[in-house]
RNA sequence: GCGGGUGUAGCUCAAUGGUAGAGCACCUGCCUUCCAAGCAGGCUACGAGGGUUCGAUUCCCUUCACCCGCUCCA
């Protein structure tokens, strides 16, 4: 699939538009016209139907508690310092100033040789890599063979993050264009956005956009468990706007500095955790299949040891063979969170964030296993940090994955068909209806029909230039039904409805529409 | 962020140092009884800013956006 093409057809069709197009557009930021909008809803709707309104039932068939929360996008900074984004968010980086390479300090590693003449040190030579000490020697055999054989032995390994002396850092060669003394030194970007919040602009007004939905759930957790009577397990769900300042914003709208997630965070007793984690992995793959993606371009890939974030005891990265990319894509990650949040929130709030378990506590008291004391109480059998799992899903990464899979063209009696086979419940348009031809009482006919429809779904009317030509607007559109009002409409109250994906036509009676379209959807 | 490329109508493309033309699409009307038919008419463009020039869409500079590669993607 050509992603030119579908970049075409979303913007003359009104799905996607760059935004502030008429003043040149802006790196990053996109805007959704009136098909996209519809899609993008009923993609958010339906991850809010089916996971917090009507989850599935849980590994062991129980029902599952989920409720949702929507929260402002700007925080208390001390938010983002408790979840470790001002500050470590951003990796340390260096650049080198001759061949401008940008580089992860983290992954370059430099390895220093010595030669000691005479209980003194000679300035030391170091070799760098992108990788690991043995990805070095590997890289750089030949010449520190010639070192070796020159006096000089091995002294040390470390990467670039480490601080390190002047006269030392003078001497790191860079691994790309292997100049020495051209590395800047480590240097964080801030992949937050800002702004000031009142009227002053000072450092004490700064605060964040939010980089991700999730802290907003960690922080109101207490206030959800407070007034809802939930009992562990349970999740908390929310859809909204997160923003990244991506350095290098690509790939049409997946990464984006301004997005929308789709999270949950899962909170269970942590022996109940890797259930609940592989719980969750398995059914939020199985979600993408049922609404279309092929499971041939789904790829759940389980994170290496290496690429896990220091907290987490496991995360699947569920991912999309995207036509622009070699490799397939993050569409969601589903992390095991431990507990690092509650107690990063803890610690920076000062307040409790445990959660003590009622039931278990009553049926331990009752049958004698503990004694009523305070002591007791704080036994982490009954007192503990509920562990994390969660789903963080990107809505507009679905959208265009939706919108990857269902372009195709095909075929049609020497004509090129051009159709977006959206899964009918994510489709923007669900039906269309046309009168035949302009005349013999059609078009009041098909009104009516549409008027009908319409209360219930998002329905088009076009009587516009010929039949055919209104079915492939359709087909563009991917409006899965398109019902025709024709001359036999008139003599038994029957009309026609077409499949976008067969072509095929079936006569129904006109009374039955809305009943056929309901159970099709 | 670096290197390379691109930027003329909604789309695909053309021409030109003297302010632009076609096909498709779109709109109006006619015609049309099932998969982009036909006829007539119509709307719409030199990404932005600056410079050179009597005059710039064309030459130069800057900038913005997009594409490809590298890098990055907490």
């Amino acid at each position: 699939m050509d992603m030119e093409k579908l970049v075409a057809l979303c913007r003359r069709r009104g799905f996607i538009f760059q935004s502030s197009e008429i003043y040149g557009g802006i790196n990053g930021f996109w805007d959704y016209g009136p098909l996209g909008v519809e899609l993008k809803k009923n993609i958010k709707d339906a991850w809010w139907n089916d996971m917090v309104r009507n989850p599935p039932p849980g590994p062991d068939g129980q029902e599952i508690s989920m409720v949702g929360v929507d929260c402002s996008i700007i925080m208390n900074p001390k938010v983002w310092e408790a979840s470790g984004h001002v500050g470590g968010f951003a990796d340390l980086m260096v650049d080198c100033r001759a061949c401008k390479a940008h580089l992860r300090a983290d992954q370059i590693t430099a390895l220093m040789y010595v030669k000691n003449v005479a209980g003194v040190d000679e300035p030391p030579a170091y070799f760098t890599a992108i990788g690991d000490a043995d990805e070095v020697r590997k890289q750089k055999a030949k010449k520190i063979k010639k070192l070796e054989s020159a006096g000089f032995l091995y002294r040390d390994a470390v990467t670039l993050q480490i601080p390190m002396e002047n006269e030392h850092y003078a001497r790191i060669e860079c691994p790309s264009c292997e100049q020495i003394g051209t590395l800047t030194r480590p240097r964080r970007f801030n992949l937050m956005l800002e702004s000031h919040a009142g009227a002053v602009l000072d450092d004490a007004s700064k605060v964040y956009l939010r980089p991700e939905t999730a802290q907003g759930i960690f922080a109101n957790y207490r206030n959800v468990l407070d007034s809802t009577r939930l009992k562990l397990p349970f999740g908390i769900a929310q859809v909204g706007k997160a923003f990244r300042n991506e350095i290098n914003p690509r790939n049409y709208i997946f990464r984006s500095r301004e997005f929308e997630q789709m999270e949950i965070e899962f909170f269970c007793h942590p022996s109940e955790s890797m259930k609940w984690y592989e719980f969750w992995r398995d059914v939020r793959k199985a979600w993408y299949t049922k609404l279309g993606i092929k499971s041939d371009n789904l790829r759940p890939r389980e994170q290496g040891k290496e690429e896990l974030a220091h907290y987490s005891i496991g995360t699947t990265d569920i991912e999309y063979m995207f036509p622009f990319a070699a490799e397939p894509q993050e569409l969601e990650g589903v992390a095991h969170r431990g507990c690092y949040d509650l107690q990063q929130h803890e610690r920076h709030s000062g307040k409790d964030l445990h959660y003590f378990d009622e039931e278990a506590w009553e049926t331990a008291l009752k049958s004698g296993q503990v004694q009523n004391t305070k002591e007791a109480k704080q036994d982490e059998r009954y007192r503990f940090l509920p562990h994390v799992i969660e789903p963080s899903a990107g809505a507009d990464r679905f959208l265009l994955a939706t919108l990857c899979e269902a372009y195709a063209e095909e075929e049609v009696k020497g004509e090129t068909r051009t159709v977006m086979r959206f899964h009918p419940r994510l489709a923007p348009i669900k039906a269309a209806v046309f009168p035949l031809v302009n005349k013999e009482g059609m078009p009041e006919i098909a009104q009516r029909l549409y008027r009908e429809l319409k209360s219930n779904w998002n329905v088009q009317y076009d009587d516009k230039g010929a039949v055919g030509r209104r079915y492939r607007r359709q087909d563009e559109a991917g409006t899965p039904y398109c019902i025709t009002i024709d001359g036999q409409t008139l003599q038994d109250q029957t009309v026609t409805i077409r499949d976008r994906d067969t072509l095929q036509q079936e006569r129904i009676a006109m009374s039955q529409v809305a009943e056929e379209i309901r159970k099709r959807l």
